[in-house]
DNA sequence: CTAGTTAGTTGACAAAGTCAAATAATTGAC
DNA sequence: GTCAATTATTTGACTTTGTCAACTAACTAG
């Protein structure tokens, strides 16, 4: 279930803080929710910390309490009176570690079974808190709840994966280019006519062993793409290839050219040829560096302002 | 920034419990995260449910305890007690009710300066959390947030908002239709391209007097749309009307269907045709409500199975 | 070997939260 | 109108939870 960023250049400037009221609004109502789900902890023995501490030992085994004192953000004094609780109880035992200051934590075969437990019952009553979502829904949800987690937690993304074309890619691809191109170059609807009747046509015209189209995705969000068709039965053409902001960094432009120039010389192509503009900078750059030279430069007013093309052609 | 929602059948079937864990991985790292936003609240000398009260108050001025139990499902006790300490403190003042047992209450002009202080420096710690994330960034997050909310709050959704079309929409609705009617009635990809050639060529011959396109939204997700295109000067054509299942039980067809007949007339036409197919039911019973009548019925094969179709047909 | 650190524990508290009983006002049944 | 039942809030008597600093034992670097 991909999708697209569009952000529209004279969209609704939303207010500066939208996005700081909107994640306060959300703290108010998940502060709540989650006390729904949380404490009291299913009807079992265990606080929301306790059950916390637990899940870090039965997840970790063997696991330090600095260890826990850390991702917990607990006070070491503390957690030691609820480990000792727990040690009493037959849930956890400790042993000597090769640091003799430290003593590993791992569960017993009791602890075992009551996280396993805890885990199912909790388990259930989040699934039922789910249970009125649909099927779309719930996957909707778990996209979403991933990209808020990468982006709060401010740890580097994982790198967009690639992929070959489903249906319903080629409108995402329309309508991210379109958008980003009208935002950035001021390009018009000509611009956007021609990449929907490039993508149609792509659909329309597929020759399976002999043209290919890759998509880049993360957490459910298109982040770039790029084409490869039948010029001739010897010349292939690169298309539309475009990486977004998000994912700017990690070498997918060139990922993706390397693909197409890759799929065309095992398919047997004699050559690779590519249209594009003087104002795409780094696409530019990456075609250069894999040795496409330039054929020819003519000027367009196709997409609402005069705009300096380039006709590139590598041999394979 | 609209997204749409694409489910294809034949889609790696998420495991079952994939929401459900992705739910549960969410709240050990929101609580976490909330925790660096949240206790000790902001240096100042109030704890997270104090604030919380705090905001309670102010929100809803004047309001009795009886509600701050519910909202925040606080010990009616305990929730005294810190009621008499901001009573103390000056922050609050308690009056008499029509209801001589409640006791509502109102912020003293100390009490709004405080809270008007707290306001502000959470608002600033928050965008401080959130300035390492671009524009977009914050914007898909906002609407994220907002789409979580109101699924897990289990509160009925708001309807959807409908507006013209904007560049980036077309690309959207053939992606959102084409896998719609790929995996509910198995329509191929001929069916994709015919959607995706109508869309463009809307777009490149759009006659903004005589056409227009609408499309609905909610959270930033599409969630239905339909054409309106000349056919000639006096009969104009409804195209592509599509509501996703999220949005049903609004009216919302109806409502689509309506303000194409309204632009109709509006625009001097003097009929409205359509062509439709019998497996779409619930189109068919709005355009039947409407008083379009069928004129011819063909079966045809271009979606990769034989399917009958309708040409329906409205005097305006 | 010594001074400085580190992992974990303990004692002494303070803060937070709970529960049941009490108080005062209101409602509904007769 | 009166009386029992109910409701909003408060109070007393607690338990649990969390904090802080001092302490012990083990390690590390010079």
């Amino acid at each position: 279930m991909p999708s697209v960023n569009l952000h529209l250049p004279d969209d609704h400037a939303p207010a500066p803080h939208a996005a700081t009221d909107a994640l306060r609004r959300f703290n108010r109502f998940y502060t709540r929710f989650a006390g729904v789900l949380g404490p009291g902890y299913m009807g079992s023995e265990l606080s929301l910390i306790e059950a916390r501490i637990l899940y870090e030992i039965a997840t970790g085994q063997p696991v330090v309490s600095k260890r826990i004192v850390e991702t917990l953000s607990v006070d070491p004094g503390y957690l030691s009176r609820i480990l000792r609780r727990f040690t009493q109880l037959g849930w956890i035992a400790r042993t000597r570690g090769a640091d003799a200051r430290e003593h590993p934590i791992r569960l017993t075969a009791a602890g075992e079974a009551l996280f396993s437990e805890l885990d199912r019952t909790t388990a259930a009553s989040t699934s039922a808190t789910l249970a009125h979502l649909s099927r779309e829904e719930q996957a909707g949800l778990a996209e979403r709840l991933a990209w808020i987690e990468a982006r709060l937690a401010g740890a580097p993304l994982p790198p967009p994966a690639v992929r070959p074309w489903r249906p319903g890619d080629m409108g995402l691809i329309t309508a991210q280019q379109a958008v980003y191109y009208r935002g950035a170059y001021g390009w018009g609807d000509a611009m956007e006519v021609l990449i929907g009747e490039i993508t149609s046509r792509f659909v329309r015209d597929f020759d399976a062993g002999r043209e290919q189209c890759w998509v880049a995705e993360r957490h459910g969000e298109l982040l770039g793409s790029v084409f490869l068709v039948a010029e001739s039965d010897k010349v292939a053409r690169l298309r539309l290839l475009y990486v977004d902001a998000a994912a700017r960094g990690y070498g997918l432009g060139r990922d993706l050219v390397g693909r197409c120039i890759a799929f065309a010389r095992e398919a047997g192509y004699a050559e690779l040829v590519l249209w594009t503009h003087t104002v795409l900078a780094s696409a530019r750059a990456i075609y250069a560096d894999y040795g496409f030279t330039i054929e020819k430069v003519e000027t367009h007013d196709e997409f609402g302002k005069p705009e300096q093309s380039e006709h590139w052609r590598l041999a394979l």
